[in-house]
DNA sequence: GCCGTTTTCGGCCCGACTGTTTTCAGTCG
């Protein structure tokens, strides 16, 4: 069985684990788990890569030594330093790692002076009172240890991004009231916009930080306290949430809203930079020696280091300090750069407004033009439309379009992909629509092969020039249909179809990395809400958000231009 | 284990909080 590049990230990462366990050099640790990390979000598949014969290319930490580990799991499946470290280690020694609290000294203090290897025998040491005997272990770690291992497996997954814009809306309004407090930014993976979140961290300039910090734990919905300080605190709410707090004084509110926002891997290069350049970052400044030469805004302490400011959303390490080294950012596309919206549903399948009532919404959200798309026919549940009750609808669209001013609409349809590929309407219904959406909403469990195959397929049809949702998932609720994206991106440039990136929270399809993919091979994208109701034109906003993780500049994008190229582009009539 | 316009050897990001200490190690972000 031919392994991917996500399986060999996993060894890599196991393999981290078990060095840490067995104390090996930190900084090797250190290589193993950015490799992980490389491996994991590539788009160049190395495991077919070595199996085709072809050479590696030159990988950033990845050395000689790493690259023949690459070269032997894809040959063989498996890394011999990892089958010997498991041999050495039993395996529920690791999985203690993943118990908050403990790390690897003191899990390995755990399984050499009291034998524990797995959770069971963890808890039965926590029981008998064991573990407080230890050396660095008291009663209060070893309670801590139990109550882990009570909620381990059932913690708070991470939030989907539009449900932590809330909490955080929430605990900015309340943390602005706070003793003395300037200002309040929500900073961490909400401000990267990752499509979830994992913890809620803010950000407040004050000049008391304890009192600012009290504050917060008086905040209504908190219901356990796991820190708090002169400087920080963090809080788990009533939802399982996690809330960290950071107050600083005003004159380092740049340098804490870089460090707090992330990622740690951005932050990381930016402070190795800073030590190539003889200074010192942190989270109060920009220093040289002791002397502060910048601290109040992220463009200043940027500058600084030579470079542009860095959109939170491309801080990933993903190349955007390579890209603005060359002052080669991109300049990402913005909300206000969408003029239309080319896929959205109405009360004729299953979206709860009329098709006028969809048109106003979408006006009101700024919008010049609307694509009326509602569900073909396979799909009963959503009361998809037959040939003759799509006739009728276009025939609506056409006399709600002339009757508004302001926005043009554009008559169209999501239409199945069929088992085989082929469309769930005939060629004569598809004919006279101006958008033809295929989407697949069945079948989700085909081999990736015959997944592929069908979709190829189905973007071969001439009237398609949308792919919807082209993974499928469902964050937290369904996972992507296995598919070679990278295959079906190049068939879309070929035709000339666009990937849709679809802005509704529980999609987010495209995904970042797929974005940035169908980016480098020069496809085009078009960010669409899918909406099923006048307010969901919001999500335009989330779509946003994940296109600039994706790299992506208004000119990728499809419905950043005037209806008059899109036009043409649906015709079929080449635009620039 | 990686890497190189101060280096092919000797570095490798930085600070806060907790619980265990009585000056600090471990963990976390």
């Amino acid at each position: 069985m031919p392994k991917t590049n996500a399986e060999l990230a996993a060894a890599f990462e196991q393999t981290a684990d078990l060095l840490e366990l067995q104390q090996a050099n930190p900084f090797r640790v250190r290589a193993y788990r950015n490799a992980a990390r490389l491996v994991g979000e590539l788009k160049l598949d190395l495991i077919a890569q070595v199996g085709q014969g072809k050479a590696l290319p030159r990988l950033p930490g990845i050395g000689a030594d790493l690259a023949g580990k690459i070269e032997e799991f894809a040959r063989s499946g498996h890394l011999a330093l990892l089958d010997r470290l498991r041999r050495q280690i039993p395996a529920g020694v690791a999985e203690m790692l993943r118990l908050p609290g403990l790390g690897p000294k003191r899990v390995r203090a755990l399984y050499e002076e009291l034998h524990v290897t797995s959770l069971t025998q963890l808890a039965r040491a926590a029981r008998d009172g064991r573990i407080r005997a230890l050396p660095g272990f008291g009663a209060r770690t070893e309670a801590r240890i139990l109550e882990a291992i009570g909620t381990h497996g059932h913690k708070a997954q991470r939030l989907k991004l539009v449900n932590a814009a809330q909490y955080a809306a929430g605990l900015v309004e309340y943390l602005r009231q706070g003793p003395k407090v300037s200002e309040v930014a929500a900073a961490g993976s909400l401000r990267r916009s990752r499509e979830t979140v994992g913890d809620l961290d803010l950000l407040a300039c004050a000049p008391e930080g304890a009192a600012v910090c009290e504050h917060l734990l008086a905040y209504p919905e908190v219901a356990e306290v796991r820190a708090a300080g002169n400087t920080r605190a963090t809080v788990v709410l009533e939802s399982g949430l996690q809330v960290d707090l950071r107050v600083v004084p005003e004159p380092s509110f740049g340098a804490a809203l870089l460090y707090f926002t992330g990622s740690k891997a951005h932050n990381s290069r930016l402070r190795t930079l800073a030590i190539q350049r003889g200074m010192k970052l942190n989270e109060y400044g920009l220093f040289e020696g002791r002397k502060p030469v910048a601290a109040a805004t992220e463009e200043e302490i940027y500058r600084r280091l030579g470079l542009p400011w860095i959109p939170p959303e491309l801080r990933e390490d993903r190349g955007e300090i390579e890209a603005a080294l060359k002052n080669r950012l991109p300049v990402l596309i913005e909300r206000a750069d969408l003029v239309g919206d080319l896929h959205a549903h109405t009360d004729w399948s299953d979206g709860t407004a009329s098709i006028e009532a969809m048109a106003r919404a979408a006006k009101a959200h700024g919008l010049a033009y609307l694509a009326i798309s509602d569900h073909s026919r396979r799909l009963t549940v959503a009361h998809g439309l037959d040939p003759t009750r799509l006739a009728k609808q276009c025939a609506e669209v056409e006399r709600v379009d002339g009757k508004l001013d302001g926005i043009a609409l554009l008559t169209g349809i999501e239409v199945d992909v069929l088992d085989d590929g082929a469309l769930d309407l005939p060629d004569s219904a598809l004919a006279p629509l101006d958008v033809v959406i295929a989407a697949v909403h069945s079948k989700f469990d085909l081999s990736r092969a015959a997944q592929t195959r069908r979709i190829l397929a189905a973007l071969d049809h001439p009237k398609v020039k949308i792919l919807a949702h082209p993974v499928g998932r469902l964050i937290d609720r369904r996972e992507p249909y296995d598919v070679d994206m990278l295959a079906v991106i190049r068939k879309c440039k070929a035709r000339d179809v666009a990937l849709e990136l679809n802005a509704h929270p529980e999609r987010l399809d495209l995904t970042d990395l797929a974005c940035r993919m169908a980016k480098d091979e020069g496809a085009r994208v078009v960010v669409n809400s899918d909406a099923h109701g006048g307010h969901e034109f919001d999500n335009l906003d989330f779509g946003i958000g994940q296109a600039r993780r994706g790299w992506l500049e208004k000119a990728d994008v499809i419905n950043a231009r005037p209806l008059r190229e899109v036009r043409a582009w649906l015709a079929g009539k080449e635009t620039p």
